[in-house]
DNA sequence: CCAACTGTTATAGTCATCTATAACACCGAA
DNA sequence: TTCGGTGTTATAGATGACTATAACAGTTGG
């Protein structure tokens, strides 16, 4: 058995469906709804439930254990490492371009260092009230 | 004449050069670097400066023209808008799904909100200096 | 007019992505 | 062992993104 990981895709999306697929299985791990050691569905159960090819869910899950996130175990399934985010090293040189990014389009639209850090307390929030909308779904 | 635009792309990057380069222009214009009214590179002079083709240009430009940020008048040139980063709506638009990668990668290193307020100082110093080095090169 | 600049467009080749199919290898339970 | 699940790998094809080349069209100044 393993977690229904509410996940949705949009074909045609910038970002290609393995990656979309990635974004939101971190997502998942990051808030907690997929615990470490949890076991994630199987490629085929996957891909049947969001309408793609096996491989493309392969595809994420490759990129997910290159990120040392899961772990996949022959003919057994694929799980979410103990250790997850752990290597905190890793995650946190991921996350100087994106706060670049942020920074620069937040300087483009005027938004104050205090408007910026106002909008990240309130996408902070936002997160958490998905998250236990999740849980009371389940 | 148009100004210099120290700008560095990364073939093979993930991210392909077109949108590498429109990220680099944004930031000009964020940063002041690129004044309302002036006056972009023409389309083959900043190819052959970066070694690229004009239409990989020419592509950049049209996404930027499309954000509203540039004008291109045919035979004359490429400016910035006058009124660029005026439209705040369609640039915060921008701001809410970079923030929540930045808070699901955050989450998954283990980072305080507060130890990502001050990773954010930290880099809005990094990008004003750099800003400022820039300015004394010139 | 004409030459030298500007942006624009068409064409084509390369590559990433996604899909489909099939075969293979491993694990655990009946 | 056998069966049904798991991940793994190889192949091939369709589609679209990306890039390069070249020809086209407007603008300016001599």
């Amino acid at each position: 058995m393993s977690a229904p990981l509410h996940i949705h895709l949009t074909p045609g999306d910038e970002a290609p469906l393995y990656r979309q697929l990635v974004r939101q299985v971190v997502a998942a791990i990051a808030s907690g709804h997929l615990a470490p050691g949890a076991r994630l569905p199987s490629l085929r159960e996957l891909a049947k439930t969001l309408v793609v090819a096996p491989l493309t869910v392969k595809k994420a899950y490759d990129v997910l254990e290159e990120r040392d996130l899961i772990e996949t175990r022959r003919g057994q399934g694929t799980f979410v490492r103990l250790d997850a985010g752990s290597s905190s090293r890793e995650a946190t040189e991921r996350l100087r371009p994106l706060a670049r990014r942020l920074l620069v389009e937040a300087d483009l639209a005027n938004v104050d260092p205090e408007a910026l850090s106002l909008l990240l307390d309130r996408e902070r929030t936002r997160l958490r009230e998905e998250r236990e909308t999740r849980e009371e779904a389940s």
